[in-house]
This record gives structure tokens, C-alpha cells and sequence, in this order.
DNA sequence: CTCTTTGCAAAAGTTTTGCACGCTC
DNA sequence: GAGCGTGCAAAACTTTTGCAAAGAG
């Protein structure tokens, strides 16, 4: 379900650390693609992990640097584990809404629908708080899991 | 809309703790009293911190471990804040919806609909998951903020 | 060539563990 | 009283920071 290929995704956020000033290096390159390329939600200790397979490895301080930095121009955010752990994964623009395997930790992101929308306007009469955001994450098991 | 009393909710961890073999120790109640008592997602800094006003200080290494003795028992759950942190809030029985407020944190639950059941059905339909459980968090601000 | 970014190593912060003593049951 | 639970201090792990050297524009 996410269609965007990974090429595409990392030349996207290229682009956008240019237009606001940052320097597009090897290291951040490496980092973007590793977010971009995985299935699951990484933490910054997997992604250095990962790199360790490549030619050159990461240090953890530019991955945790690099990380930093992407969540700052809103190209990635963390998002929420089964097991309680965050994780890595790119934003999605409009709703957020993502579906997580737990046998596998795939993730997967899901379009929203007018049910959700009509719920949120009903929290909002019920409970009196104005609604900025929301964020619905949908946990089983994948196709192949199960 | 979280109606149940700190009292009420800590005697019945309380009886949970009993039934599951655990001892109720000063240090147990202090811990789930904070717990209880809060209106915003604490971290075990936050607990441990709480305790320095009481008359008599918790270590953090209780606060650790009575922590995840309540995660054990499902009494209490980490919860995904705006900010990206984990917090820890007592577990609610049945649907698991949060509104949060961007401005104070005060956290709340909201009862589901039937709106997000049909969502679900729906999203099993499209992908081939079975999905197993969902989690719904509301971010915005509340009254007294706006 | 300038000035950002990197990797290393050290520092700061968080979480877990071992152990002797204290407190529930 | 028996044995679980506590607090302390040390260890393990995670995240941040400072700085000289490397690399992008």
C-alpha cells in the first residue's frame, strides 16, 4: 500500500534538506535510503546496525544527527510499536494512519475514510476540545503471518 | 471523562496485585497513587520526581520495576505523546481512545463508535490483515487552553 | 576556498542488575 | 519466621556534545 518507490521517496527529501539549506552528503543519503527502503519501523540503533553491511558505515551520532534533522522538516516521525518501542518511519502527508503486523512489524500506511471524520466532529461536540490532530494505528497480522 | 475516583482504581490494582501473587507494599501503592492521580502520561522520571514531594522518596529502581510489574498485569500501558515520548497511563478496558492536549498534556479517554468498527472491517477487506487490536489517539486542545 | 558536516571519544542521561537489609504475609 | 521487595550503587545501554579533520557547494 505505500506506493511511493524508495528512489523517488529519498530524491523527494533531497530536495527538500536543499531548498532549506542543508547540504545533501553521503551520510545522510545513506541514512534516508535505509528509513525509505525498510518495511518496518527502525530505531536509530537499526538503522547504524544496517549500515554496518554497507561499504562504509555510519557513526551513531550523524544517524542520530541526521534523524534529528528529518523529523525537524517533518520527512519522517516516530511512530508508536506494539511492543512499546518507537520506530522510525517516513510521514505521510493527510492522514495518518498506519497498520502494523505483529508477527512481523511490517508497516503499512492506510487511507482514512468519512467514519473517522464524523467521530472526531462527535468528540469534539461531546467533550469540548478543539481537535488538531489524529493518529490511528491498526495492529494484526499480515497476510503472510497468518 | 475519566470518571473513575484514584481511590477506587488504586484498590482495585491493589486486589489485581493480590490475586497475581504480588505483595501490596508501601512502595507499590506509592507509585500507583502518582500513577492514578495524574491528569497528564508520566515517564518513570516523572513518578520518581512526584515521589520527592511526598514524605518519603521512592528509588528509581522500584519506580522501574513496579512500572513494569503494571505493564505485566495490563493495569497500566505506554502512551505515543505529541512530543514523540512515551508516558504511562492506566489501561481502560475495552476501546482505546485518547484525546490529548497539545497545550497542558491533560490526557483523557473517549468511548469508540461505531464509525471505526466499520473502518476496520473495511481496511481487512482492502489489505488481508486480520486485525487484532487498534489504538486511536486525538490530539488538540482542551477547554481551558483555547 | 569557505563553512557545513562527519566520526570519534567523552559526557550526560536512562534503564537494568546484584546484593544485603527490611517489610509483608 | 520465610521469602518477597526495597534501596543503593554499579553496570549496561542510549543519547548528546565538543572538536579536529573531511567534504559539499
Amino acid at each position: 500500500m505505500n506506493m511511493t518507490p524508495v528512489k523517488d521517496l529519498v530524491e523527494c527529501w533531497e530536495e527538500n534538506l536543499r531548498q532549506n539549506g542543508y547540504r545533501v552528503t553521503r551520510t545522510r543519503r545513506q541514512v534516508m535510503e535505509i528509513i525509505a527502503g525498510s518495511s518496518t519501523a527502525l530505531t536509530p540503533r537499526e538503522i547504524y546496525q544496517l549500515s554496518l553491511d554497507q561499504d562504509r558505515s555510519l557513526g551513531m551520532a550523524s544517524v542520530y544527527r541526521t534523524v534529528e534533522m528529518l523529523e525537524e522538516l517533518d520527512l519522517i516521525q516516530q511512530v508508536h510499536q506494539p511492543d512499546g518501542c518507537h520506530g522510525i518511519w517516513p510521514t505521510v502527508e493527510g492522514h495518518k494512519h498506519y497498520l502494523i503486523c505483529n508477527a512481523c512489524g511490517r508497516m503499512e500506511v492506510v487511507p482514512g475514510n468519512e467514519g473517522i471524520t464524523e467521530y472526531i466532529t462527535q468528540v469534539e461536540g461531546q467533550t469540548g476540545y478543539g481537535v488538531e490532530g489524529h493518529w490511528l494505528q491498526l495492529f494484526g497480522r499480515c497476510q503472510s503471518c497468518q
